[in-house]
DNA sequence: TACAATTAATTTGCATACAAATTAATTGAA
DNA sequence: TTCAATTAATTTGTATGCAAATTAATTGTA
């Protein structure tokens, strides 16, 4: 029997356990990735460059639900490290071509005990790892097709 | 049949949707929480005041798990906004008292449509929204609990 | 009872996040 | 072909987050 009472409850929430979820995680990835030298974001968005090579801001923050504004300063840091390298392009100078380096390939090397080790501190079975995954996909699904 | 490779792909990460999730369903509480000139982080607080009325900054940090160094610029928006008042505990003067005012306790009442609306665009069904509930707890004390 | 250790909150420094405004380049329509 | 509209990235402003250092008050103990 809930009213609206109970629906202000912080145990009845959904979002805010995600919310911590997230935060503790990362928490738990900060150790492990300051040896990279990188951030939580940092590392999310290496992981994008070992997959795609070659980008720009516009679809690095399409693939990583992040803003360009957020993207710019976070891409100058890897840069400095260089583990990315970053150019206008000469056909579109409106475009921001950002490409790994020799480095930021092989920081993956450096990154691969990770997955293991934050799998075991989230430490779920597999189908109830599965379970959640469907789950949140499903919500940021939903949460994106009702976003008018 | 998964390698070092494969976990280290975005598609098979776990807590990157959580991360996403989080962020996807806070924006869409920020146009509603705009109406009471409430971030999000800000709402949680005042979710916790309308249920303790009267705490301090360790208490109210352990139980949003936020940093003091994050709760006391919070906090003094807050009491700036006139929805808390913050005063030095005479007995220990080590300690803040924090309390919800009248104001603050009025919120709630603006407050009351929004679970609703973003339950809708959640849009779990009760079973489902259960699970993701008890799976993401299930996480949270995983990764408290492993943490030395 | 001095004073070292502990505790609570604050400050500092760094790194996101995102909305809104801006800048610069390109496109498209009259 | 010109210039308004669009587009991509950057800048600006505000608000977290957290680790580490600091400050101030209290406690425990020799």
């Amino acid at each position: 029997m809930e009213n609206c009472n109970d629906s202000l409850m912080l145990k009845n929430q959904l979002c805010f356990p995600i919310y911590l979820c997230s935060k503790e995680i990362i928490r738990r990835y900060t150790p492990l990735l300051s040896k990279l030298d990188l951030t939580y974001t940092q590392y999310i968005v290496m992981m994008y460059f070992w997959e795609i090579e070659k980008s720009n801001v516009k679809d690095i923050g399409k693939a990583l639900m992040l803003d360009s504004s957020t993207l710019t300063p976070l891409l100058k840091k890897l840069e400095k490290k260089e583990y990315i390298t970053r150019v206008r392009s000469s056909v579109d100078e409106r475009n921001l071509e950002v490409a790994i380096t020799e480095k930021g390939r092989k920081l993956k090397e450096k990154a691969i005990s990770i997955p293991k080790k934050i799998g075991k501190c989230i430490d779920l079975s597999s189908d109830e790892a599965a379970s959640l995954y469907s789950l949140v996909y499903k919500v940021l699904s939903n949460v994106e097709r009702n976003d008018k």
